[in-house]
DNA sequence: CTGTTAGCGCATTCAT
DNA sequence: ATGAATGCGCTAACAG
């Protein structure tokens, strides 16, 4: 590779004039500009940005540490953030981790210059983090200042709403509390049937750390009691672990029991479609890019995003 | 961030002794070295990856760029690399592109000092690049030196036979051209028809631009002359296109007819399970990121990897 | 054993 | 308008 030295030398110009032409060329000779351009183009030259890097004291990488374990979901993020961040110019460079340790691990060797800043995405455990350039989506925690939450009280309460506007007023609730959203899930709920005038039925909620399949035995065990005609889900994930399992005990869905996942839903040929509260990925990732960019001017805040209800056409009416 | 002087600075010593201390201290004195340690400590300091750069000529980061269409094979590669780069101290810079400019464009971005070696992925048009820190891997082309390929034909071939061994000697194959692995397939394909002197059907055979629902429709409306009983698709994703499609003319799958997809299958709870070639992601990602390693001793050359035979439970016998 | 010096590639002064 | 000099943070070579 070339450097900046090989232009000068072949520009016949010294390697502030070169520097000059290559960024926004303001007061440089005509005659020796076209005689940079010329050896840039015999050179086949390009700045090398580690060196502008070191200069500048960043270089435009913005580290991404996916902590989710629903994969699919993550897939959804990286796409949009991948495009809003190179339309700013900015490179992603990626990173899994699964637990508090591996996610400090990929902190640090991240931010030793080579990233401007971190976001960490959907981490479930709290991990007590206070850096200026860290941020924190969907991640169980929220006391770090610069954060990015999704409204699950709203979310659960628009659920609710839709379902009993569908004549749907048992509404069963699964949501393993590993998510740490639970509260919230919890408090929309409750909210919801509230304004409904719908008694709360404590047996209708499983919220412990038992596995959503033995909520659902406990629920169609008791079905007869119970006479729950609609089932919340934390996921698509779980939605899709669930419908099959209520079929095999001659549930159909949707038509006896309405699932729906609080957190997207599969858009695959072939899987079921269900009622959801979708989160624009697209949105979400301009709004974080929009920040990192602003970042000098207006200090971070936590913010919170609301989801879309998204209904099937199958059952709309 | 504090910086090697102010480490040099307050342990009383100079850079240079800081720095060797820093990276394997060999030939300092105990007490220095000491001083040295409590001072980074106090400082919390981390040398600057890009000044180490600079001088090393090498930044450690791997660009992906991913030009699959199929976004949920995307997201197995980027975990199965992501993990074996890590674990080399590399990191993973990603990129999205659609198209050849995107590629290319993308390309120019990531190898101006930033990336050490770049690699393409799933990229269905041709892309004349020739440069000895790129790799292409499941791309259409191949006659860049650098290149690992999936062994189509030996997929084909395998599906071949193991859906004969079933019983299932009708193979319908619909691979629509843009895949750009279609002449290896239809060599499989024929190879394994003739070693088991089973004559070949043209009208079995979709290879043309026309879609997968088209190619279907054709195939069904000639169901009872051509009786077909196994159909063979490029992906899981037409694979999960075509089911629902054959279930809508009450054909069951794999009653009726036996759909196996030739590159990997939806693991997916609620997702019918089909028999399938797939790709060790894992093992695909160890042996690039082992050629990244090793590449200033063995020049690399072009490789083709060969997939493993899936086949569901209920289908085993 | 350790300090001084030089230089990685670049952009930005400050002179001219 | 342009060239020489400086320094970003670090490591390697060379002296002591």
């Amino acid at each position: 590779m070339s450097t900046i030295n090989d232009v000068s030398r072949l520009a016949g110009v010294s390697k502030a004039t070169v520097s000059r032409v290559l960024s926004g060329s303001r007061g440089v000779k005509e005659a020796s500009r076209l005689a940079v351009l010329k050896a840039v183009d015999e050179l086949n030259y390009r700045p090398n940005v580690i060196a502008q890097s070191l200069l500048s004291q960043s270089t435009g990488c913005i580290g991404v540490i996916c902590a989710q374990d629903n994969i699919n979901q993550t897939t959804a993020y990286l796409y949009a953030l991948e495009k809003h961040l190179s339309q700013s110019q900015k490179h992603l460079l990626l990173r899994f981790a699964n637990t508090k340790a591996g996610v400090m691990s990929a902190l640090e060797e991240l931010t030793c210059g080579l990233c401007d800043d971190v976001l960490i995405i959907g981490a479930r455990f709290p991990l007590n983090i206070n850096d200026e350039n860290v941020i924190l989506v969907d991640c169980a925690e929220s006391d770090t200042p610069n954060s990015i939450q999704f409204d699950h009280a709203f979310a659960a309460e628009t659920a609710c709403n839709f379902l009993i506007s569908q004549g749907r007023r048992q509404i069963a609730l699964i949501h393993p509390d590993a998510r740490g959203s639970t509260d919230q899930v919890l408090l929309g709920y409750k909210h919801a049937l509230e304004n409904n005038f719908l008694p709360f039925n404590r047996n209708l909620v499983f919220m412990d750390d038992t596995s959503s399949s033995v909520a659902l035995q406990v629920l169609l065990n008791n079905a007869t009691t119970l006479n729950f005609n609609a089932l919340l889900v934390a996921d698509e994930q779980e939605a899709q672990r669930v419908i099959p399992q209520l079929q095999a005990f001659n549930k159909s869905v949707p038509g006896d029991i309405m699932v729906f996942s609080l957190a997207g839903s599969l858009h695959l040929p072939g899987v079921p479609k269900i009622p959801a509260i979708e989160y624009s990925m697209d949105a979400m990732a301009a709004r974080i890019v929009a920040w990192l960019n602003e970042k000098t001017q207006s200090v971070l805040g936590s913010c919170v995003v609301r989801g879309d209800l998204i209904i099937p056409e199958m059952i709309k009416r």
